[in-house]
DNA sequence: GATTGGCACTCGGTAGTCGTGAGTGCCAGG
DNA sequence: CCTGGCACTCACGACTACCGAGTGCCAATC
C-alpha cells in the first residue's frame, strides 16, 4: 500500500506539472489533491521516487518534475485515455465528412488533430506501397509527349510526363492505355511494377519504344520513395506555447518540421491503428528537438495501417488526452477512407 | 548636395540597421562609411531626417532605426535589385529542374526561396481560373460510382467522386468520357463551365441523370475557391530570426502562416511576373503580424500571371536581396511551367 | 550658411545587494 | 510508518548604482 501511495504521489505530481508547469512541491500537493498524509510524508515518498530516477528537482530547493522515465510510468500504468467530449466527437465526424479529395481530407485532419490536442499535428499520406492501381490514364500533351497519370486506391495520384520517340495517333494511345490497365489495375503497387516490366516483350516491335518509356515512367512513379515521405504539418504556433518561455529554443523544431523525412521517422514503423506509439523525450529517435515526445498511431481500412499520423509536443504534455485525440482522428480518417 | 547627403545618411541607416539589427547612432555610421563628414553633421542631418518621419528613436537615447516611410523610400530610391551570385543563379536552375510534378515544383520552389532570402517563402498554386481544361477523366470505381479527374494546363488536378444514379457498362462511361470531353478539351476554365451547362439537354434522356451529376462535379471542382487558395509556406524557422529576441513574439505570424487565406491577401492580385510588389509594415493589408514586409510577385508562362509568391519577413530585411530572389525564382518557375 | 568640436543630459542595460518564500532533508516523537 | 518541527538552500524580484552610447544644442570655425 505504500507503494500503491506513491504511484498515487507520482501521477500527482505528472499532473499537476501538466497542469501547471511549474515544480511541484509537498505541501501544495497534499492540498490540491486527497492524499490523506501529511506534506512530510509525501515528501519521503518523493525522495524514494526520486531515487528510482522517476521525478527530479531542477534546482535544489525545488519542487520536483517527473522525469521521462516518470512520464514512461505514468503512461504505462497509471494513466488511462481521456474519453472525449461529446462535442469533440461531433466536430472530428462534421469536420472529417466535409472532405473532398484526398488532399483535403490529409489537411482537415491535421488541423483537427492541432486543436484538439493544442499540440503540432503531423499526418502523413497514405504510402504507395500498399496501395493498389485504381486506373492508370494516358493523356496527350503534344505530339510527342504524354502525361501518365497512376490513380491508387487510396486517392492519390501521380503524375508523370513522358516524352515519348514518335508522335502517336489517339487509337494507339487508347491501346497503349487498356495494356496498361490490364496489366496493373487492382494490382497491388509492388505486384504492378513486375506485371509491368514483362510488358513490352508482348508487343509488336514498332511499339516497343514507347511502351517502355511510358512503363519507365510508372515503374518509376511507383517506386518513388520521395513521395512516400509526404506529410502535412499543421499547428506549429502551438509551439509558442511550448517552453513557457524557458528551456527550450523553438528554431531546431520549426526546423525539424520542414525536414519530412525526418517526421516520418518520428512517426515511426505505420503501426496498427489499434496500437498507440508514445515516445517520451530522450526515447524519440531523434537528438536535437529538446524535450519532446510524439504519440502517434497508424490508420487505414481495415487492420492494415497505410500510414501514420501523430502529434509532437513537449514531454510534459496532456498524455492521456492527445492520445485519446490521436485514436479518435486515426479511426475516424480510416472509416473515411474506407468509404471512398 | 546637401538633401543627397541626407539620403546618403538613410541608405546608410538603413544598410547598418538591417546588417546589425542595432538602432544605428551618429559615430558608428561615419566610421563605418566613408561620408566625409563627422558625426555632428550627421546629427544634423538625422534630426532632419526624423522631422520628415523617414526614421526614428526608439528610446531617448539611442540610435536611429527607419520607419516604415524611410524603408519605402529606400526601396523607391536608394535601393536597386542585388545582383544574385552565380553559385545562386545555379542552384536555382539545377534546384529547380529536378521537379517531376506540379507539387513539387511548387514545394522545391519554397524551399529555394527560403533558403535564398533566409525568411519565410510562401508560394500559390497556379490558379484554377486562368487554367484551360487539358482532360476530363473517369474511373468507375464501383457500380454506382465514378471518380472524375479534372486534368489542367497548369499540371493542376482535381478530383471527386460521383454517386450516379444508375449502375454503367464500360461503354456508357466512355461515351460520358468522350462526350465530357469534346465539350470542354482546350477551353478555360470560366468558358468550360458554361459549356458543360448546356450538356445535359443535348442526351437522350436516359443519360441525363447521370449526366447532370457528372457536370455538377465538375462545375464544383471548377469552381471551387477553396482550392484556389492553395499555397506553400516554407522557411518558417527562420521566424526566429525575426525579432531578435524582442518585439514581435511569432506566435500571432505561426497562427497567420497557416491561415492560407490570409496568405493568398497578402500575397494580393496575381500581378505580372514583371512587377515587384513591395508592402512594408504598415503597408501590409493585415493588422496583428506585427513588423513585416512582403515582397512579391506574380509568375507564369507569358505575361499574364498564373498565381503569386513571395517572401514574408521583418521590415528590418534586405530588400535589394529578397526583391532579385524573388523575382530570380518567379522568373525560373515561370520558364519551367512554361516548358511543361 | 554649412560644418564642427565641446558639453551637459538622458536613459537602457548590467551588475551587485538584499530580503523573501517555497521547498527540502533530517530527526525525534507519536 | 507517519508527522510536526526546524534549519538550510536557493531562485526570484526589488532596489540601487554605474556605465556608456547616443543625443541636442551652442558657439566657434571654414
Amino acid at each position: 500500500m505504500v507503494e500503491d501511495r506513491k504511484l498515487a504521489v507520482l501521477r500527482a505530481i505528472v499532473e499537476d506539472y501538466v497542469a501547471t508547469h511549474e515544480p511541484v512541491g509537498s505541501k501544495s500537493l497534499v492540498e490540491r489533491h486527497q492524499l490523506g498524509v501529511s506534506p512530510a510524508t509525501v515528501r519521503n515518498d518523493m525522495a524514494a521516487l526520486e531515487e528510482e530516477g522517476l521525478i527530479a528537482q531542477p534546482h535544489t530547493s525545488a519542487g520536483r518534475i517527473p522525469t521521462d522515465k516518470g512520464y514512461r510510468l505514468f503512461v504505462d500504468r497509471l494513466s488511462q485515455l481521456k474519453p472525449l467530449r461529446p462535442a469533440e466527437r461531433r466536430a472530428i465526424t462534421t469536420f472529417l465528412e466535409g472532405a473532398v479529395d484526398l488532399d483535403d481530407v490529409v489537411q482537415r485532419s491535421v488541423r483537427l488533430l492541432a486543436q484538439l490536442t493544442r499540440q503540432v499535428a503531423i499526418v502523413q499520406y497514405p504510402t504507395l506501397s500498399r496501395s493498389t492501381v485504381r486506373h492508370v490514364e494516358l493523356v496527350t500533351l503534344s505530339s510527342s509527349r504524354l502525361l501518365v497519370i497512376l490513380i491508387l486506391s487510396t486517392g492519390r495520384i501521380e503524375q508523370r510526363v513522358v516524352e515519348v520517340p514518335d508522335s502517336l495517333h489517339d487509337e494507339r494511345v487508347a491501346g497503349f492505355r487498356t495494356l496498361l490497365n490490364r496489366a496493373v489495375m487492382g494490382e497491388r503497387i509492388a505486384d504492378a511494377a513486375e506485371r509491368l516490366a514483362d510488358l513490352p516483350e508482348d508487343v509488336e516491335p514498332a511499339g516497343r519504344p514507347v511502351l517502355s518509356a511510358l512503363v519507365a515512367a510508372l515503374v518509376e512513379a511507383m517506386s518513388d520513395h520521395r513521395s512516400d515521405e509526404r506529410v502535412m504539418v499543421g499547428g506549429t504556433a502551438n509551439l509558442t506555447r511550448f517552453g513557457d518561455g524557458f528551456e527550450v529554443s523553438i528554431q531546431p523544431l520549426l526546423e525539424a518540421l520542414e525536414e519530412h523525412v525526418l517526421l516520418l521517422k518520428l512517426l515511426g514503423e505505420a503501426s496498427s491503428p489499434a496500437t498507440l506509439t508514445v515516445r517520451i523525450g530522450s526515447e524519440v529517435p531523434y537528438e536535437g528537438l529538446g524535450a519532446t515526445s510524439v504519440v502517434a498511431t497508424g490508420y487505414g481500412p481495415g487492420a492494415e495501417a497505410l500510414a501514420n499520423l501523430g502529434v509532437l509536443g513537449p514531454t510534459r504534455m496532456d498524455y492521456p488526452g492527445a492520445m485519446a485525440s490521436v485514436r479518435a482522428v486515426a479511426q475516424y480518417l480510416s472509416k473515411i477512407l474506407d468509404e471512398s
